[in-house]
DNA sequence: CCCCATTACGTAGCACGTAACAATG
DNA sequence: CATTGTTACGTGCTACGTAATGGGG
């Protein structure tokens, strides 16, 4: 057995068992895949792939086993590989973050600056994209991390840590009726078109469930992951915003009024989301610390340990989350 | 990187560093293991081991970390093959168990006789040993299992799996004093010299801690492992003993008589040792739930996905343990 | 008829063994 | 000086690439 037949096997399960297709994205020839599978096929005994004529259908049930056991193994080899580099050259590598646009454009920057200057020889790589994008990219390990709000999608094989507890506010321009509202209500902002952000799955948004438990049916005219794109529409009178509190600055966004919204929609929380099992650079333990102070090197640890999302959950029962302060408002 | 860099590596780390020892425990020459290693660590660019001129002094801290996620995609490898085995030939294959000498005399033959009519193809391998040099067998992975009382020494890699409680019987000659008394303590039992077996570690043994709760010291006459020489010397008038339930019997040691001691010692119990990450073969199942019907597939699968000794403890404080019963007294 | 996996075959590289060398205690 | 690891070197195996072959949809 050779790491390269795992590696084969594997990347032929993950590119829809086309062999022309993997061998073309491992820069190699199709034939010396089949070949490699073939003899790790015959020496364990077993057929990882199922055959009709010449065409590989799709994996056996050892197949299946066999390649889980696969994947930790390479992923495990690939362990070995950064903490040779962390030991080698501690300040040097990549840091790949998938994250929202809230996070990359409110939170991150400083957090980055900082980054930067402690590590200049770590290139930093972003991807902003929608949430199920984000816990796609770095459940497969694309990334290193992914930042995002509330549940990611939880494929089980990342380790979830909550950073920071945050509110919304509404905004709306100078003038408008909410304004003078003493304190403002659902059906107070239910008169009123909203601009916000897209809903997550299933109304498990804490908007849509605020919302669904007064029986009010909002009337969403426009929706962008954009915080300053919902800003711009709500300058233009097209509706009220909702925003989270990371998302308004006093002086730039001058001209709106930012109306504490905590008490209508229950806080959400930001995690920051490793998959479980790899090596995580020295550097990418000093990130994650800056990002949420609580998140030290032992606690990250020991929450990758815990295999089910329920223990992840209860071991954070018992430590303290931050919450995200805006005092522009 | 090659699997069999990693091999050498963990091969060379697992025989006091000396490498020439290594090659021939795997019949390679020395040379080659010492090519491959530093072919590896050019490769990672890391010092895998510390050398004072021609000599391995010592393991560095990167190579600490590598060797032990090494040793991971070694039995990781080998799962692969055992599962491999599985799927080709479920009913051939070795079994090896190391265990003490009552489970191997009193409760194993039986077990054993329906295994090896079931599966008459897996040769069986059984070892007989202490129980500190059981944990050690198992632990390193020459054995599948370990079976044994109290607690094995705790590798931390091995899930421990009780399997029943037992109690004791005190065994005196016929006529013997102590068969007169209406129900026997500590007190009348330190009146004679014992013979039972030896004591486990720092007085962590059931019997041990009777005699030191009543502030009592019994005169040890005679120890041994083999409840059978233990018989011999009770026979022979040399003291009472004491043993497991398991180890008298009413026919052939009709001569004795057994008197029940399950109130003067804690009960005992016999735990079944697998190490973690390891795959186990479909008759490996069979064998364990055999010995203790309440270790389903399940149940062990379960078992071996706990970490800590703590959570393995607590997942069994659930689980119904059964008694050992023998109704010969 | 196109796509795709397998078979055939030649080559370059590498793992491994033997032998000579160096360093340590 | 004996033991042990490293360097040198030759060889046989094998992984890989190119080209040809064969099955399926």
């Amino acid at each position: 057995m050779k790491l390269q037949q795992l590696r084969y096997i594997w990347e032929v399960a993950n590119h829809d068992l086309n062999v022309s297709a993997t061998a073309l994205s491992l820069y190699t020839s199709q034939p010396g895949i089949s070949k490699q599978i073939r003899l790790l096929e015959d020496e364990l005994g077993v057929e990882i792939f199922s055959r009709s004529g010449k065409h590989l259908t799709k994996v056996t049930a050892a197949g299946e086993q066999i390649l889980e056991i696969a994947g930790d193994v390479l992923q495990q080899v690939d362990s070995i590989k950064q903490l040779s580099h962390d030991y080698r050259s501690p300040h040097f590598g990549t840091l790949s973050i998938a994250t929202t646009h809230t996070q990359a454009r409110y939170i991150l920057p400083n957090i980055i600056k900082d980054f930067i200057a402690k590590y200049p020889d770590v290139s930093l790589n972003m991807v902003q994209g929608s949430p199920s994008h984000i816990s796609e990219e770095a459940t497969g390990g694309a990334v290193d991390f992914a930042i995002a709000y509330e549940d990611l999608e939880m494929f089980g094989t990342l380790a979830m840590m909550p950073c920071y507890h945050w509110n919304r506010f509404i905004l709306v321009p100078k003038g408008h009726p909410l304004v003078d509202i003493e304190k403002i209500t659902l059906e107070d902002v239910v008169q009123h078109a909203i601009v916000t952000y897209p809903f997550g799955h299933e109304g498990r948004s804490k908007r849509s469930k605020a919302f669904r438990g007064k029986d009010l049916t909002p009337k969403i005219v426009f929706t962008a992951t954009d915080a300053e794109v919902i800003k711009t529409y709500v300058r233009l009178g097209l509706g009220v915003g909702i925003v989270a509190h990371m998302a308004y600055d006093q002086e730039e966004d001058s001209d709106l009024v930012a109306i504490e919204a905590s008490h209508l929609f229950e806080a959400s929380v930001t995690s920051i989301g490793v998959r479980r099992g790899t090596y995580l650079r020295g550097y990418m333990y000093d990130f994650i610390e800056a990002f949420a102070p609580h998140l030290t090197r032992q606690v990250i640890q020991d929450v990758m340990m815990l295999t089910t999302r329920e223990s992840q959950i209860a071991y954070f029962a018992e430590l303290a989350v931050p919450s995200y302060v805006n005092n522009s408002a």
